[in-house]
DNA sequence: TCACACTGCGTAAGCGCTTACGTTAACCGC
DNA sequence: GCGGTTAACGTAAGCGCTTACGCAGTGTGA
């Protein structure tokens, strides 16, 4: 693709001007060394001629990028969805544009992402999800941030420790354990805990600090695994619960796997939480549309995008910064104490 | 910010394989003129060595971008979350990367968005979500996708008519007539229609249609306009209803305005469909989660996306192509038959 | 046998910017 | 009035790639 026909260049405006392609340069970027009726000459000029600035060659020659790059497992995970608006609009405020690239939990396409983005000259580039228990593969994403930030790039991640940047972290343990306590407090003893892929840290986070709390409780704990997505979570855990007609609640370590329950439970006729508790984590913003409506363990997710922009925005600290956001507890209709209905078995 | 050091360029690969920079440049974008052997060769050490394209390079010495521009007016809104999983997953599938921006529904922004892509020179740009009925804030639009297809760009458009490139047209029409005549049979004869702003060519169409088809019918309808994002949609649907109690049905010109009316009608403890049925337009994927699930007329939201970058990828036909994607009815609880219970004033 | 077409590759001229460095002229204090 | 600054520009060398063009070497038909 060419350059639009009568598409004016920096060279156009500053014969315009009068004045050389250096000057004309320094005075639309606003540097020194140009005096200030020249340089507003030009910048009039350029605005009446409606240049714009060939981000190509401003790159290839040494400037910076505008693009931040923004690496998440699952766009239409709403989870992301949440997350990347609000990444959105903190880039818009500084007039960045945010390159959205998708992994789908491949850590190996994640990688590829990463150097695509960095090969872009990406101003900043956020990871944001769980990471991979897999030490070596975090550790093939980490040296890639380390050399990407070595030469002035900005890294940040949400979700993950390991990386060697600037994190943001929902303290997932802390959420598990207030969705664990809550069920507990409530009387509940024998509960299904819908749980994702081990070998995603968040899911491991989660699933040990839950059931570190359960246990301690004394409360009997059965571990359902499934994808992360909540695609099959729910029949799982309908089977599961069929299997095991004395639990009275269902602790999932995430919101889209506690919906794919609610959804499922519904279709069984069980009755939520008359029948079972159910409890999320995450609260995305369906969790407070469904009905009965999720508790769930609050993360700000918007807020988690925008702090990780925020973060990229600064410059890089001596050594890595880590903001840990909390989660707050919120009780809506899916859990009540338990009241030993016993849910027949198929 | 620098190149990263150790960075290899195409001439350390070349020289790594003993051939000029033209040749590897050749080898690796599968040109003519060079013998298999050292293409393969070529390819070969490119991967080894970690070779990724400076895309500045490329684009700056006349190559073409990797990079298809979607313009969406919300992100976080569902309808558009799913529609650019599709665009993503299908760029994708072609090595393209994607940017998004937003417009947040303003027309002065969503041009700039349009000019920024064109300046970066992207492959092609996909503008999605409702038209203005403005018509000279479209003919701006036009007018640059004109210039940018004239110079070898690739545009396309969901859910617009009026701007001269390939388009994908959810039968928004259509649709509201499914919804509409599905309350008439249902008996409704009283109903309250939720619509936004018209001055967005979707909701005109939505409106226009389903006023038709309940006006034919000999119903009568209320016409609520509040915002198209549903945010306060259910709160001024309750009001509406408690002033008109014979109501028994609303007609929500969205997902996003139906489910805020469901979650609203909740909390005001007026129960669906027994007092109210409720009925949307879209069928994002909560309306199947909410509860109770919501009766609403389907378009397919990622295959939207999926069809504007198929047409972006074929070379430009003569006439603007158009590509109507037809709605389909999907019942679910919150309708049926009126029973006339009434809804007390409050 | 020679002219002619290929095929396979290298040479080099940009693409439109940024920026180190060189140049000129005005200005300073003594 | 002179060396030394400094302000205000211009010159030109790239950034890493694509591609038009040139030039051997090999094969083809008459």
């Amino acid at each position: 693709m060419s350059a639009p026909p009568g598409s004016v260049r920096l060279s156009d405006v500053a014969r315009a001007a009068g004045v050389s392609i250096a000057t004309a340069s320094r005075s639309l970027r606003g540097l020194a060394g140009v005096s200030d009726t020249v340089a507003e000459r030009v910048r009039d000029l350029a605005q009446d001629m409606g240049y714009v600035t060939n981000t190509y060659a401003r790159t290839l020659a040494g400037g910076r990028t505008t693009i931040v790059g923004l690496i998440v497992h699952q766009i239409d995970d709403p989870y992301f969805a949440e997350l990347a608006a609000g990444v959105v609009r903190a880039a818009e405020e500084q007039e960045l544009i945010v390159q959205i690239g998708h992994s789908g939990r491949d850590p190996e396409r994640e990688l590829k992402q990463i150097r695509t983005l960095v090969a872009q000259r990406a101003r900043a580039v956020i990871v944001a999800g769980s990471g991979y228990t897999d030490a070596r593969r975090e550790a093939a994403a980490r040296e890639l941030l380390a050399r990407y930030e070595y030469v002035g790039g900005r890294a940040a991640v949400v979700g993950r420790h390991f990386l060697g940047v600037d994190a943001v972290l929902p303290d997932n343990s802390g959420a598990a354990a207030l969705t664990a306590r809550h069920l507990v407090e409530l009387g509940h003893r024998d509960l299904v805990v819908v749980s994702g892929p081990v070998d995603l840290t968040t899911v491991q986070d989660r699933q040990r600090e839950a059931l570190a709390v359960l246990t301690a409780a004394g409360a009997r704990a059965r571990v359902v695994e499934t994808d992360f997505t909540g695609h099959d979570a729910g029949s799982a855990t309908v089977t599961a619960l069929r299997a095991n007609p004395e639990a009275t609640a269902v602790l999932a370590l995430s919101d889209a796997m506690a919906i794919s329950v609610l959804t499922c439970l519904r279709r069984a006729e069980i009755e939520v939480p008359t029948q079972v508790s159910v409890a999320g984590i995450d609260d995305v913003e369906v969790a407070e549309i469904v009905s009965p409506s999720l508790t769930t363990a609050a993360f700000p997710l918007a807020d988690l995008g925008r702090e990780a922009m925020a973060l990229t925005t600064r410059p890089r600290a001596h050594r890595p910064r880590r903001k840990m956001i909390p989660a707050e507890l919120i009780v809506r209709e899916s859990t009540a104490a338990p009241n030993h209905r016993q849910i027949r078995a198929r």
